[in-house]
RNA sequence: GACCCGUUCGUCUAGAGGCCUAGGACACUGGCCUUUCACGCCGGCAACACGGGUUCGAAUCCCGUACGGGUCGCCA
């Protein structure tokens, strides 16, 4: 029997973390039995449901890599199937008409709070002959007596008394499908056989197994994953971390790097950290998720970021570096030598520019605030006097790096008295990668015109 | 309130009765390297929720307590 799993978002909102690495285990545990991951749009509440938080949840997943395969099945376009199978229930004596109203389900909840005991509507055992000409709903009759256990298999053997679990609403009153029939329904016609889900949905499946088995279909295998809090621990919200997926993106993470920390936000190999997709496919088990929820470490993401951006290419990193803007071949080339220097000091995507402006350019770069106090009177006649016995010709940082030692060696001066006042006046700040590579990069033209320009105020 | 689940350093976790004087990672922190920042390297801090059992032996098994979380919708 070959693995099919889905990944269910209700489009109530955009994709976030949560949502996220329930698709991604689902996404990992198909890869990892060469089965199908697909994807299904829970929009059976057409009232909260839109095609932005479509759109976005889509977007989400392919930013992470975790599109679904094939098309997506959207649960509303399926209602025709859904009320067919609540008919047949209805048919087979499992299911039964319910008429009772809101404000008397209001009234009955309130009293059912009190004593502890569940509701049980008198339409389930009524005479269908009596039924007045009002609107129902149809109920799935639960067992009475006797218990259910689910072998989940994060969870373990999980049992629930029959006598806990009201008969569920299968349709509404104005004749449409509720989730707990569709999924079930859905489940079974996209030939699920693994369903992963958050563990809110746990005390769900003991419903949902009730429609699986009054209709005689396999049950499939329960995978309920523990949620994920907050920093303070408490369950998520917008207030925390629950950002969308995209937010991330936009705040400079790679997704590379937002789905290795997820992974391991509740699964674990053993003491690895950084694990590829590959890798992951290779060793994701159920066995290896944990059973008690986790907070969200914004820390944590962002040192993992910063191995990943470490991990780009000069090419790539130049990329986003220029953000797009179209440059001289000599800059772009200039960038691939510095770029894994910037890339050690990033944490986020957008440092990159940051970082980086004053190489993207020939022009004199103005010196920021908190170096200015580099650039004194003194510095800036070492800085001169440097200027005008560097060679013209471009060195090599071994080169440059010979050269300015013996530079200092005849001057009496130590890279102290250089090393800072040289970044300040070359690249306007006053803390950047190592200035010997930097300056080799630039060339001595762009040296002796940005100390020129830099120096010339104070002298 | 009822039902279900969970509980190892601040955080993510390793750990499946002796390998544990509890390991790794992030964070924090001392030092080295050094022209700055960062990387890297060496070191430090810091946990088995509590109480009872079972056992020669328990972080690991059982029971209870506390705390945390989830669910109790004609929401998903």
């Amino acid at each position: 029997m070959s693995v099919i799993t889905r990944f269910a978002p209700s489009p109530t909102g955009f994709l976030h973390i949560g949502g996220a690495r329930t698709a991604l285990f689902n996404y990992l545990f198909a890869r990892r039995h060469g089965g199908k991951y697909l994807l299904r749009i829970e929009d059976t509440d057409h009232e909260r449901s839109t095609k932005e938080a479509i759109d976005a949840i889509h977007e989400g997943l392919e930013w992470l890599g975790l599109a679904g395969d094939g098309e997506a099945v959207s649960q509303s376009a399926r209602a025709d199937r859904h009320i067919e199978v609540a008919e047949q229930l209805l048919q087979s004596g499992h299911a039964y008409r319910c008429y009772l109203t809101p404000e008397e389900l209001t009234a009955m909840r309130a009293e059912a709070r009190q004593t502890g005991q569940k509701i049980t509507s008198p339409w389930r055992d009524a005479d269908p002959s009596n039924a007045p000409d009002l609107p129902f709903t149809v109920r799935l009759k639960m067992p009475l007596e006797g218990s259910t256990t689910i072998n989940d298999a994060v969870q373990g053997d999980v049992t629930v008394q029959h006598s806990t679990l009201d008969d569920l609403v299968m349709l509404r009153g104005d004749g449409t499908p509720t989730y707990m029939l569709a999924v079930v329904v859905d489940d079974h016609d996209m030939g699920v056989t693994h369903v992963i889900r958050g563990d809110d949905h746990l005390n769900n499946a003991f419903r949902q197994m009730k429609i699986i088995e009054a209709m005689g279909w396999p049950v499939p295998v329960y995978a309920h994953i523990p949620l994920i809090h907050g920093a303070d621990g408490a369950k998520l919200s917008k207030r925390h971390g629950a950002l969308s997926a995209t937010a991330y993106r936009e705040m400079g993470y790679l997704p590379e790097a937002m789905c290795n920390y997820l992974l391991r936000l509740g699964w674990s190999h053993g003491d690895d950290e950084i694990i590829t997709r590959d890798q992951a496919i290779e060793w994701f088990d159920l066995d290896g998720i944990g059973k008690s929820p986790a907070r969200f470490d914004t820390d944590k993401l962002t040192a993992i970021n910063s191995h990943y951006i470490r991990s780009l290419s000069p090419e790539a990193l130049t990329d986003l570096i220029l953000n797009g803007a179209e440059v001289a071949p000599h800059i772009t080339e200039r960038l691939h030598a510095l770029a894994p220097a910037f890339a050690e000091r990033a944490q986020h995507l957008g440092d990159l520019p940051a970082m980086a402006g004053f190489a993207t350019h020939d022009d004199i770069p103005t010196v920021e605030a908190d170096a200015q106090g580099l650039l004194d009177d003194a510095a800036c006649a070492r800085l001169t006097q440097f200027a005008a016995d560097l060679p013209d010709d471009n060195m090599t940082p071994e080169a440059f790096k010979a050269f300015l030692g013996e530079w200092l060696n005849t001057q009496g001066l130590k890279m102290r008295d250089i090393g800072p006042c040289l970044r300040a006046a070359v690249t306007g700040m006053k803390q950047t990668p190592d200035i010997i590579l930097i300056c080799a990069s630039l060339g001595a033209e762009n040296i002796k015109r940005r100390i020129a320009g830099n120096c010339k105020n104070e002298q």
